[in-house]
RNA sequence: GCCCUCGUAGCCCAAUGGCAGGAGGCGCCAGCCUAAGGAGCUGGACAGUGUGGGUUCAAAUCCCACCGAGGGCACCA
């Protein structure tokens, strides 16, 4: 084993001669299970609240200057940590520890998203229930954090699962529920929104309606509907609501799916297995209403670009028209016209044919008995009547699975027999139906204009279709090339318009105006992004706090009635369902909890028996709002005092435009939009009803690397153990002997790479580890596990120790005399520039600095002075806390280091009294020249043009040009 | 196909317009220490920045094209 290997050579076990304190492997476990025990027995990481149970004992006001940090919480599965996963968690330790030593108040602790399907699946096969494979797991991950020495508040690591959070979650659910997103609506106070539109309680829209100042939507008087259409024109509004709509099916794990959750090749994320699109009754959430401010206020986020340009490219704003074509034949007088949307209205004058997607309503109605005269053979898909040629079209599509549909790259589509006009120039056109238009996006049909769009020319090709251009092309470029660029505007007038000439903007705008103007058309802005699919069929998720009475109507449960917790059950499987049949039904597991589902309760109308919603909550929804509940764990009235949420994730004034947030969220590239836009929209709704003073959750993101890891294969592609694989001469390695093969990608138990942060504490200790991870590179950077490297951060700790402790008597060995003035310089310009780079979380080049320091104690042979291994000791304490506690103690300090001091910088020492510049002569340095430090511009350029070696290169000419940039460098062009 | 990252010694990385006089680490070589091995200590070798153009007094850094790696999206009208 490489790790029994590595530990010998560390000192464990090894000769006899190993120095008796020496900073071993034995000794930093030792030391770190001592000062994690000290930590955990004082609440040194215990951080104070402004109020409730969480504030100061002693009466005193929390600090102002304070900091929020935060990881993405893990799912706490059964397979434990490897090295990878808290590479973000160390990131934001180190972060946390040096503000807190810098004396900020600083807020930082990890729980768990534990409610999901591995879980449940396991119960399923095994009949153990999810809690307590949920609990164990819990419990394992809290030993290996611990283990690791994180300074995280514990009694702020709350899991979605405990019943208060899951009472929070729910009651976050009622007012989602019992609130409606009004467009017209002026901004929230304190707002930093442009446009209208907000949340409001439900209980405003029953006002207006009842008061008569809104209007209900089909026109009929409020007092004259029933309590059941009451409910449902209520119920349309709602941020939360119930709706017959396509969902992604998948029998295989007996539950719908987001969109989200569905590979692009039509399975599960989860178990990969078969999804169907096909409609039934589901729970959604009105995202879509915070469209535009869920884009907008990405400006205001100090967020990656990347993952802003995902988050934009999935909600996919556009701004087009809808336009409005009429159908040609008296035998559709009545139907239509067909709605479309474009965002290139300007090229509306090149629109040659129409196409509807498959499951368009309107195909029944257009589609024609018979073929008109000379239709093209290709066109009828070889059917005798364009109704024939629609059924089959219909049927073959709805086989496809997406794949097929991808795979498929030539367009297919059969004529409706149909013809509709072209609105602009009063063209007939034909009406086509194909599976490349999609019924899910704008009004599920095009205008089709093949000259300049790609899809539709490619459709035009395949059918023969007539293509007109209505942008000019470039100079030189063939008539029969695709164009898809700018240009000016051709072939584009009637009688009462004219785009001739115009670019591409303002032909849009122009011809909107006349669609408007004529009544064919309208402004419209198109989102990609769908309501969200809020319900699964599962058990091991929050009971949705909801009920319904003996007409079907939804009633929530009132606060006093939450947590609705889940009832106990046997069988935990959703229902024995073929993972292929498409028609199967849904059979939620709470369905067998037969004395749970019904409920005799009143809810105002006196005492009815009402039956549950036997649906759960996606596991999204915990993670929607946790960053909260850190805030205040353990108040019970309210998921997070005002007065806390306001100090911890309030606006800073003193940033323009702040939306406010927690200050820094750690955690991967792989959340950037699922986790990240819910739990924004759930935010900002919160925000809407005055719950929160913050516009978003989280102020700023960074999104670690991974650590990946090499995986090696034998002759019959096996993957044989990593650790003892051996590299014998460069690029050959061999396995017993025998050459495998070398792969690079993930660490995982199939690819038998796995090194755990366990194997790692017993080799080399936490501290070593965390050095190692945080020394590899960039934190945002994903990078190689290479084991063997791991010894050069054991070396560093083991000369910082060797600083402060004699190896052989244990005795502390530093001296009380004053460092000299070259030590005293560089510890000075280390400590300016770790706190920079600690600050700025690179803590690569943080290390190398501390390292120089170090080397340079260690070469000088002497006893070090105290003051420089006091400051290097703090300065190393965030990277490797528990060694330095240990140090810092044995130094002759009662006080733990969490809270400081740390180390500040003499400018005196920063400022050098002469600079050295190098001078380059054409590009290339030819001499250098040392002045003092406050030179002027001038002064250096006459010292370098007086330069020995520079008068010789002129040779008596006059330079053309002296570039002097001060502190840097001087540079003569001859 | 489109979008986003990223290419610097054998390997991980630093320098983001200003001396690659490489910050640091691993590995390698040598010396000291040792009975020896390991560890420790001291010293050393090794790249001219993926390729080709351009801008500039000056490019690893900015711009363009290409090559390679990783990630995201994928008929969104």
């Amino acid at each position: 084993m490489t790790i029994e290997r590595t530990a010998s050579a560390a000192g464990v076990g090894a000769a006899d001669d190993t120095p008796p304190f020496r900073y071993t492997a034995a000794m930093a476990n030792d030391i770190e299970a001592k000062w994690q025990d000290v930590w955990e027995e004082t609440g040194t990481f215990n951080t104070p609240n402004p109020v409730g149970e969480l504030s100061p004992t002693d009466g005193k006001p929390v600090a102002d200057d304070k900091t929020y940090v935060l990881d993405m919480f893990p799912y706490p599965s059964g397979k434990g940590l490897h090295v990878g996963h808290p590479l973000g968690y160390i990131g934001t330790d180190v972060w946390g520890r040096f503000l807190r030593m810098t004396g900020r108040n600083v807020l930082h602790t990890v729980g768990f998203d534990s409610f999901g399907l591995p879980a449940e699946q396991y119960a399923i096969r095994t009949g153990t229930h999810p809690k307590v494979t949920t609990d164990e797991n819990i419990a394992r991950y809290r030993s290996q954090l611990r283990r690791l020495g994180f300074a995280h508040d514990q009694r702020r690591s709350v899991a979605t699962t405990d019943p208060e959070f899951v009472r929070w979650t729910q009651w976050i659910f009622t007012q989602l529920f019992e609130s409606w997103f009004d467009p017209q609506a002026e901004p929230a106070p304190g707002g930093g929104q442009t446009g209208k539109g907000r949340a409001r309680p439900i209980a405003d829209l029953i006002g207006e309606f009842s008061s008569g100042a809104r209007e209900i939507p089909d026109g009929r008087p409020w007092a004259e509907l029933s309590k059941a259409d009451r409910a449902a024109v209520v119920d349309s509004y709602r941020l939360v609501y119930i709706t017959e709509a396509p969902v992604n099916w998948c029998p295989g794990l007996g539950t719908v799916l987001s969109n989200e959750e569905v590979t692009a090749d039509g399975r599960s994320e989860i178990g990969n297995f078969p999804v169907f699109r096909r409609s039934m009754r589901q729970w959604m959430m009105r995202i879509t209403a915070y469209g535009d401010r869920l884009i907008d206020d990405l400006d205001r986020l100090d967020w990656p670009e990347s993952v802003k340009s995902m988050q934009r490219n999935w909600i996919g704003r556009s701004y087009g028209a809808q336009v409005a074509f009429r159908l040609a034949d008296d035998a559709h007088a009545g139907a239509g016209p067909i709605e479309v949307y474009t965002t290139r209205p300007d090229t509306l004058f090149g629109a040659t044919y129409m196409v509807l997607a498959p499951e368009h309503p309107l195909v029944d109605t257009i589609s024609a008995a018979e073929w008109p005269a000379d239709v093209p053979e290709s066109w009828t898909g070889g059917a005798a009547t364009p109704i024939d040629a629609v059924a089959g079209y219909r049927l073959a599509a709805s086989r496809k699975s997406d794949l097929d549909r991808q795979e498929n790259k030539q367009k297919t589509g059969v004529f409706t027999g149909a013809y509709a006009v072209n609105p602009v120039n009063d063209n007939r056109i034909p009406v086509f139906i194909a599976d490349y238009v999609l019924m899910g996006y704008g009004t599920g049909a095009i205008m089709a204009v093949p000259a300049h769009d790609a899809r539709d020319y490619e459709f035009a090709g395949v059918f023969g279709l007539p293509i007109v251009d209505t942008v000019e092309r470039p100079e030189g470029m063939p008539s029969d090339e695709f164009h898809g660029g700018e240009g000016p505007a051709i072939n584009s007038a009637n009688d009462e318009v004219s785009l001739n000439g115009m670019a591409i903007d303002e032909a849009k705008s122009t011809i909107t105006r006349w669609l408007q103007d004529k009544g064919f058309g309208h402004p419209r802005k198109q989102y990609k992004l769908r309501d969200w699919l809020f319900s699964r069929q599962r058990y091991w998720g929050e009971p949705f706090p909801i009920v319904y009475d003996a007409d079907g109507i939804a009633h929530s449960l009132p606060d006093t009635q939450l947590p609705l917790t889940l009832p106990p059950l046997v069988d935990f499987s959703p229902a024995d369902l073929d993972p292929d049949d498409p028609n199967s039904e849904p059979v939620p597991p709470l369905g067998k909890a037969t004395e749970w589902n019904t409920v005799t309760l009143d809810l105002g109308d006196g005492e009815q028996t009402y039956t549950r919603e036997l649906n759960v909550m996606p596991q999204w929804a915990g993670s929607c709002w946790y960053e909260l509940r850190y805030l205040d764990p353990t108040n019970s009235k309210s998921f997070c005092d005002p007065e806390n949420e306001r100090y911890w994730m309030g606006k800073d004034p003193s940033r323009p435009n702040d939306p406010g947030g927690v200050d820094l969220y750690v955690g991967g590239v792989e959340h950037a939009v699922l986790h990240l836009l819910y739990a924004r929209f759930w935010h900002k709704a919160l925000f809407d009803l005055g719950h929160v003073s913050s516009e978003e959750p989280f102020r700023r993101l960074f999104n670690q690397g991974y650590i990946q890891a090499y995986a090696y294969t034998d002759a019959r592609g096996v993957y044989v153990p990593a650790e003892d694989v051996t590299e014998e001469t460069p690029g050959e390695f061999r396995y017993q002997g025998q050459p495998v093969h070398r792969e690079y990608g993930k660490m995982g138990k199939s690819l038998n790479n796995v090194v755990t942060p366990d194997d790692m504490c017993a080799a080399y200790g936490a501290d070593v580890f965390r050095m190692y991870e945080m020394g590899m590179g960039p934190l945002h950077e994903s990078r190689p596990w290479q084991t063997r490297d791991v010894v050069g951060s054991q070396r560093y700790l083991q000369r910082l120790w060797r600083t402060v402790i004699d190896e052989d008597t244990g005795a502390v060995r530093v001296s009380d005399d004053a460092p000299d003035v070259e030590t005293l310089t560089l510890m000075h310009r280390t400590i300016d520039g770790v706190r920079t780079d600690y600050a700025a979380m690179g803590y690569n080049t943080a290390i190398a600095k501390l390292i120089v320091l170090t080397n340079h104690l260690t070469k000088s042979g002497v006893d070090p002075a105290r003051e420089v291994v006091e400051a290097l000791v703090l300065m190393t304490a965030p990277l490797a806390p528990h060694v330095c506690e240990e140090l810092w103690n044995r130094l002759g300090h009662d006080e733990s280091l969490a809270h400081g001091p740390f180390p500040q910088a003499d400018a005196e020492f920063l400022l050098d009294e002469t600079v050295e510049y190098p001078i380059q002569v054409k590009g290339k340095v030819r001499s250098r020249i040392t002045v003092p430090a406050d030179a002027d511009a001038a002064a250096v350029e006459a010292t370098a043009l007086a330069d020995e070696k520079i008068v010789e290169l002129l040779a008596g000419a006059a330079p053309r040009k002296v570039v002097v940039v001060p502190g840097r460098m001087v540079s003569i062009v001859p």
